[in-house]
DNA sequence: ATTGATATATATCGGACTGATATACTGGCT
DNA sequence: AGCCAGTATATCAGTCCGATATATATCAAT
């Protein structure tokens, strides 16, 4: 989904000002799959709030710098539940790593299989992390979200765990012509 | 990666036109870990031909428009091994169609039950389709980017059609507050 | 006490990328 | 004859990321 769409997103569940639209998403299951920058979400805000998809206050605070709270408009949860309702765009999966794998044999092997040991340790961290979620209060939407993550990188470390062996011998590097 | 290291990585294993650049990335494994628009990869090479990273020979083709065809330089190579040679970026997961099973209850469950039956079509088709591909004469390191995504399409089918049923009932929707 | 790190908060901007569109020719199917 | 798909390059508007700037407050360590 684009950033707007997103904000609405957050914004549904609680009015919110743009780093609190930021934080939330990245306390949420929903980080492992969703993204989004200071840099689309102000704009897109403006946007928002000129459209009429969302109202702005702003709030001269106590002791820290100001911060405008957004709140939906019955315009914009149209605008999401819009969006929502179409087919959604395939996964995207973007992987560095899987691209250095593929490419082993232009870089030395040790640098190779540490890689390799580095992403095993992260997403073994990525799932103890997870499983100490508190899903107190949590709906089964959310809790399904997070489950799939947590399943996730555990599949992930223990593939790469189970395989990485593969990767120690030596090979000859071709990417196969089309036709 | 950016385009032009991805470039670079397709080249590395045989000249080709921007046109089969793109190609040659889809038929491969890594399809489904890295992607190249036309609209980034042209001024990519265009760049890498500018910098000396890729030398391009203009073939006037028989009955066809005219290709250019790039080859890796020993700079380029360079570029490319440098580039492996850091710590690659995390991994990135981007999936709207967990954000719609995040907000389910914005939308009519059948909607998200429908959605969710096609999710895992996809996924079997994808993984029938890795299945048969024919992985004679790939290095070790390309089978080992194959098999993962093989399994990853595996896992992910499995897992939802073992949890739809989770999605079936009712919840009530809240983004946890930051805080 | 002062430095430095971290957190709250908004905003802008260059560079990069996507997706759509334009152009142009070939070949096969109906 | 008409249409769609494939080969091939190119451009462009819209969008997004990552870095940077600005300003203030808190808290730990020196």
């Amino acid at each position: 989904m684009d950033t707007k769409t997103l904000c609405l997103a957050v914004l549904q569940a609680n009015p919110a000002s743009g780093y609190e639209i930021k934080k939330t998403l990245e306390a949420s299951p929903l980080s492992h799959f969703q993204d989004i920058s200071f840099g689309a979400i102000y704009p897109a805000l403006t946007w928002l709030a000129e459209n009429g998809l969302v109202t702005g206050n702003a709030l001269s605070q106590d002791k820290r710098p100001d911060k405008k709270v957004y709140s939906l408009t019955p315009r914009g949860l149209e605008h999401l539940t819009t969006a929502l309702s179409r087919p959604p765009a395939p996964d995207r999966f973007r992987s560095d790593f899987l691209l250095t794998l593929f490419l082993a044999d232009l870089v030395p092997r040790e640098h190779v299989m540490r890689i390799m040991e580095a992403r095993i340790a992260d997403l073994e961290k990525e799932a103890e992390a997870m499983r100490a979620d508190d899903l107190d209060g949590v709906s089964p939407a959310q809790r399904f979200v997070h489950d799939f993550g947590l399943a996730y990188y555990e599949f992930a470390a223990n593939w790469l765990r189970g395989n990485r062996d593969r990767m120690k011998g030596e090979t000859a590097p071709v990417i196969a012509k089309t036709g």
